[in-house]
DNA sequence: GTCTATACAATGATAGAC
DNA sequence: GTCTATCATTGTATAGAC
């Protein structure tokens, strides 16, 4: 996760980062809601008035998790379009990014997919629906560079966007329901298997 | 929902089926944890002890309630195997079953929605992945009887299922996150665009 | 079957010493 | 910055009258 980028060189995280970490995880595992204060200090090895001198709240530790997130999502999408690619290449390139930012920051993904997926319960106001805008955005912008490549039929594009995003949070959500069969090759399986109908010519390139 | 099955004639709704009208809206709303007993009963216009003459518990009520929703889909995809049809047929008759179950007990199905996309959150243990084993399973019995028709390219069936559920699900979840947007001819169209790469010959019928 | 009243535990948050 | 001790609030659940 992010303690990394802040406590770089120190051995032991700083209570800071390690309520941080804490309030990910359990965030993650219970809830916002479901999840006591008191277990937060109690995993991250600090009081209570730690947690409240560094986040003021409950809800501000909440919110210093998710603006890291958003931060981070901007990142790796800003990344995609710098190299080249066709359409189904990039988009595979982006489920791989969103791939390898889950498997560093498993926890995190999970708070943040229970969030949107889950609705709030009782979670403070926070503007989740803008990490499904960037993503369906960044797949809308990849449907129209290879549309206007002629790699792509034409259809609608809100479609596409449901479709990819669709099958891909499917597959994320299959991983945390069942992590006993993680398979890292379903979503670009799954993108292709899609795809077959939407490509111009029937041959489609397989993988191997 | 299901108070009409039980209080048919009757004008005004009984106290029990009030508290299961009203658990489900809260529960749906809020979720299980950050819904207090006292709101449940005050939208039932009971009080406390009522709830827990008939439901023993929080808890018993919220099993209560989901029993019901398993005999309820247990039925409705029971139905779907008794009519023929092609394989696609056959899965936009079942996303439509699905639908016309959502419109008639919209916040039973978010409620369930919540706690299988959203993870218990603090809710009570219930198997809720029986509600996707049985549609998957229903999924798979429709593709591999597509298949020995000939209808259908020969692909991994784990893969058909996910992608069918993927974009099917994709769909209640706009639903409910945008429900000023919601387009109930979207999950079909989602359909016959995966399927379009699915069906063995190239030209496709399209309806209308 | 349904109410009033209340027991009792757990919660988020803070004051004030060090 | 971090602790001990404690507050007000809210939670689930129940006793006992009607």
């Amino acid at each position: 996760m992010f303690q990394q980028l802040i406590d770089k060189k120190q051995e032991e995280p700083s209570p800071k980062t390690r309520l941080l970490e804490a309030g990910i995880h359990l965030f993650a595992e219970k809830g916002y809601a479901s999840t006591p204060v008191r277990e937060i200090v109690e995993r991250a090895g600090v009081t209570k008035p730690v947690l409240y001198y560094y986040f003021k709240s409950k809800e501000g530790l909440f919110r210093s998790i998710l603006d890291e997130a958003v931060a981070w999502q901007e990142a790796f999408i800003a990344d995609v379009f710098e190299k080249p690619g066709t359409a189904l290449e990039r988009l595979i390139k982006l489920y791989l990014h969103v791939y390898e930012a889950l498997m560093e920051g498993h926890d995190l993904f999970k708070m943040i997919h229970m969030l949107i997926f889950g609705l709030p319960q009782g979670a403070p106001d926070y503007d989740l629906e803008q990490f499904h805008r960037r993503m369906a955005d960044a797949v809308k912008s990849i449907y129209i560079e290879g549309l206007a490549r002629g790699e792509i039929r034409s259809v609608d594009q809100d479609d596409v966007v449901s479709m990819v995003l669709g099958v891909t949070d499917f597959c994320f959500h299959l991983d945390y329901m069942h992590p006993e069969t993680v398979d890292p090759e379903r979503p670009e399986r799954l993108l292709r298997l899609a795809f077959e109908g939407l490509i111009r010519n029937e041959k489609v390139e397989h993988e191997g």
